[in-house]
DNA sequence: TATTAGCAGTCGATTAATTAGAGTGCTAAA
DNA sequence: TTTAGCACTCTAATTAATCGACTGCTAATA
């Protein structure tokens, strides 16, 4: 579509804007990128490109930025594979350890993503995991300590204080039935299946069941996401924020459930997705990009990192560290094997 | 030290300025309080109350703000102890359950202050809790739970993937030598302890008790302090923040951590500790001030709660709601008795 | 003697006017 | 088809002018 001239101005203009912030200018382009061409050749040029919608200017003298469109084509069709550095391969392995179960790994991801790629880092879990097997333990006269597995690997634990004293028998016995009444269960759904079971069949030990549950319902919040953005400040100095009411309006946006969660849920039948800024849906959003990646283990898909930023962001970059940090996921998940 | 008419023109000053935001002038004293004297008059006393260091003038035709100093008056002298409204006071009820162990509780207490006050909050656990016992779980061939109570009622768990299977009898054996191992020893030092113990003594679990080591430090992090800021961005619409660089200074002070650690750690003595402005020793935290009451149950402290704002701030709004607080806590606690 | 009315003076904040400079679009020549 | 060159545009930075809130001080008043 775009000829090679064309292209080679366009991927320029994005790659010099990714890293200045400040609006192109042709003669920055004749200059720092050694392109063939005259400034008024190259002048010419992003003006059709213009036309066509793949850059936009600010104001009619001032330089060029790319459009969403703009950020789009190089996405697809210009965008070098960049390799990550030592210092950030080194900075991933010794920060990804895999210590603990699948709920700290992935917040192990979240924080290093954020904190490489200066984003937060939104990671959202598998949500069809299910409940494996449930142990009860008993830790004093009056509290239980119930504790979750479920098939994805994520152990949770559920603190029940009790009115009265429980024997020994009686939680074995409360253990099997809970066990051979909930497993297989989707762990979103436990609380609400636990509360009609309640109701309907177990009267014996519905008092202790009711602490249990209320304990479910606390633990598991509903939403299997987890934010993580590593030194706020940081981010906030990022050339976009410099007007506050930008910074807030970001902010704004990211405590918003549903600006950001409807995006990635959106994108989940892909393995990688890229929604840049006009393209998503919500005007919240329209000037922000997300770049979100299907992690994957040895039985397919268990989640999604998704980087959150302003349009203007390294996307190669972005996307070697999501891919790397894939690879890293997997390696932990058949480690454990 | 100050005379009467002194007195309420500093506490109006610091009143107004703790909502408006905006330097005091003499005449919106004279109007708005129903003080008996002209502004002139009070035009006078404030600037004796320049002079003797309680109020200061950002410049020479502008009102008046209360210093540090001034602060310190008015919360010593001044201030009138200030109801909840029944909003707030519900607030609290329903947010602070008491569910789970003593570190949920302690999350559910830093988020409500945050909310209700509107500024980051700290919460420190008490750093003397100790180990009660320790509980082993089987959940796989490979894998172990580790669940450690504190005499404090904090329950922490711990992962272990081991690299060999492990037969029931040895880990019933371990949790035994863990248990008299282990019993009394502080939380904190728990890893060293343990890890000085595996190179000495007990070479035969020698590989499985790293790996309980490994997740020992992961999980306690040395660091028991709990940062809770909800809703950063209605945070950042108060008026010190509307230029950038003092809000980014701001979230950079809170994120080194010494800064406020060692002003809470002095403060540790009293039961309510107010640190105003300049009489931080550390000078990123000139311009904000600390409040923070020792949390209490029956057998004593337990932790602390800390908030972190402008100098401005409702101090005895502030005051109110953490006393409020601490009955809340120590209902829970004697409850659970 | 203590208080107050009144007024000149200060200085930040706002608005308007000026200038500088980066970058464009277009024309005409190569 | 490309490019040199120039007139033109518009922002950003600078300077100047004005406004207004508030003070400090003086002199009159209670």
């Amino acid at each position: 579509m775009l000829d090679d001239r064309k292209k080679k101005i366009l991927a320029s203009v994005v790659e010099d804007y990714i890293t200045s912030a400040e609006p192109v200018g042709s003669k920055t382009i004749a200059d720092k990128y050694n392109l063939e061409y005259s400034s008024a050749t190259i002048r010419n040029e992003m003006k059709i490109l213009e036309e066509s919608g793949y850059l936009e200017q600010p104001h009619v003298s001032s330089g060029r930025i790319p459009s969403s469109k703009g950020y789009r084509y190089y996405v697809d069709n210009l965008m070098k594979s960049k390799k990550l550095s030592m210092l950030d391969i080194n900075y991933i392995n010794n920060s990804i350890t895999g210590y603990g179960d699948t709920e700290d790994l992935f917040e192990q991801v979240a924080d290093t993503v954020s904190k490489l790629l200066n984003r937060p880092t939104i990671l959202t879990m598998k949500n069809e995991d299910v409940l494996e097997s449930i142990k009860i333990l008993k830790i004093s006269d009056k509290i239980l300590l119930v504790i979750l597995m479920s098939e994805n690997g994520t152990i949770k634990d559920v603190i029940a204080k009790l009115t009265d004293t429980i024997p020994d028998d009686s939680v074995r016995d409360l253990s099997k039935l809970l066990n051979t009444n909930l497993q297989g269960t989707p762990i979103e759904k436990l609380y609400n299946v636990l509360s009609t079971i309640i109701s309907k069949e177990l009267k014996v030990y519905s008092s202790v069941l009711e602490k249990i549950c209320e304990g479910i319902r606390y633990e598991i919040s509903g939403e299997n996401k987890l934010v993580s953005s590593n030194n706020l400040k940081s981010i906030l100095d990022l050339p976009e924020f410099a007007d506050i009411e930008k910074a807030k309006n970001f902010l704004n946006m990211l405590s918003t459930k549903n600006a950001v969660d409807t995006v990635i849920e959106e994108i989940s039948s892909k393995n990688l997705g890229i929604v840049i800024g006009s393209e998503n849906q919500e005007i919240m959003l329209k000037d922000y990009s997300i770049i979100s990646l299907n992690l994957t283990n040895d039985e397919g898909y268990i989640g999604k990192i998704s980087v959150v930023s302003p349009k203007r962001i390294d996307y190669s970059k972005t996307v070697s560290t999501l891919n790397y940090i894939n690879e890293k996921v997997k390696n932990i998940f058949s480690k454990d094997k």
